[in-house]
DNA sequence: TCTCCTCGAGATCT
DNA sequence: CTCGAGGAGA
């Protein structure tokens, strides 16, 4: 089976559910073409509340290698004797039934499930990671053991299927209200992103601040945060960003271009159109983002 | 101005 | 894989 045409793969969907099936599955690597599944885990959830489980370990058919027994604690010799994976995955895809299936970076699951199954899992199904990278983004890292020790829960048991599924179980509960609050995350083009207009000061401005009354436009890629939490920045300080360098322009902050294929001297368009003003006389300062930083910290 | 495309960086699962 | 970024083209 080849592992990049899975046509019969569901969604990846944001979805504020009670009724639904935690999936995790141990493996003996990350590549399901090479890997094979050594354990199936799934919780039935009705209502908010486990009301089933399945685990079963399973055997290759090989002996495991020693960094997955110290992972997850599974040794070749708890596999003797153990049913293959391909004997295990009706039973499996039985218990799931036409549930979502929700997960810890699910795709890594899913994929394993349907090549075993021959294409047979058609679910949707939830990422608890990507819910946590687009609601949590402070978060430095979101790893389920991250996001685990973020909402306070116990980590002492981890990376047996059973035990994860019920922390993932957790954690899924615990970003619901952040989908209810924000709704789901939806692909936005610059258009959407972009448009600071409709910002709005969180608190006091000060008159006297030296952002204040101006007008900010960005170029190259932030290293601290995204184009919209700056901007948000700026308004608190009592400017206003826009998208182009424009005669209206009295800030350039300059990000990380390095990686810009189509930037051959290291500035990009902005930067120039910034410069040529400046030495037309235009009251218009191009400032690293280090600065731009003191700035908006200086009230 | 708005939409579509491409590119590079970075992250997660065992 | 997803995401944010600039740029082309309408």
């Amino acid at each position: 089976m080849s592992s990049n045409i899975r046509q019969n793969k569901g969604n990846n969907i944001y979805a504020d559910l009670s009724d639904y099936t935690v999936i995790d599955v141990e493996t003996t690597g990350f590549i399901p073409d090479y890997c094979d599944i050594i354990e199936y885990g799934a919780l039935r959830v009705r209502e908010g509340q486990v009301v089933a489980e399945f685990q079963q370990l399973c055997n290759p058919g090989y002996e495991i290698d020693s960094f997955i027994t110290a992972k997850t604690g599974i040794t070749s010799e708890m596999l003797k004797g153990m049913p293959s994976p391909e004997t295990v995955i009706d039973q499996f895809l039985t218990f799931l039934g036409n549930d979502v299936l929700v997960g810890h970076n699910t795709n890594f699951d899913i994929n394993f499930l349907y090549d075993v199954s021959d294409g047979r899992l058609p679910n949707d199904f939830i990422d608890t990671m990507r819910y946590a990278r687009h609601y949590l983004r402070n978060l430095e890292r979101h790893r389920l053991i991250d996001l685990v020790n973020h909402f306070g829960f116990d980590s002492s048991n981890m990376h047996r299927s059973i035990p994860d599924c019920y922390l993932t179980k957790q954690v899924y509960e615990s970003l619901l209200p952040f989908l209810r609050e924000f709704g789901p995350y939806k692909k936005t083009y610059r258009s959407e992103k972009t448009d600071f207009s409709l910002l709005e000061a969180e608190g006091e401005t000060d008159p006297g601040h030296p952002l204040f009354g101006k007008v900010c436009v960005f170029t190259g890629t932030l290293e601290k945060m995204i184009r919209r939490e700056a901007a948000q920045l700026v308004v608190n300080c009592g400017g206003t960003c826009e998208n182009s360098v424009t005669k209206r322009t009295n800030f350039l902050i300059l990000g990380n271009n390095d990686y810009c294929k189509s930037i051959k001297d290291g500035k990009s368009n902005k930067h120039k159109k910034a410069e040529s003003l400046s030495l037309a006389g235009q009251d218009i300062e191009i400032i690293p983002e280090s600065v731009f930083y003191d700035l908006v910290e200086d009230n």
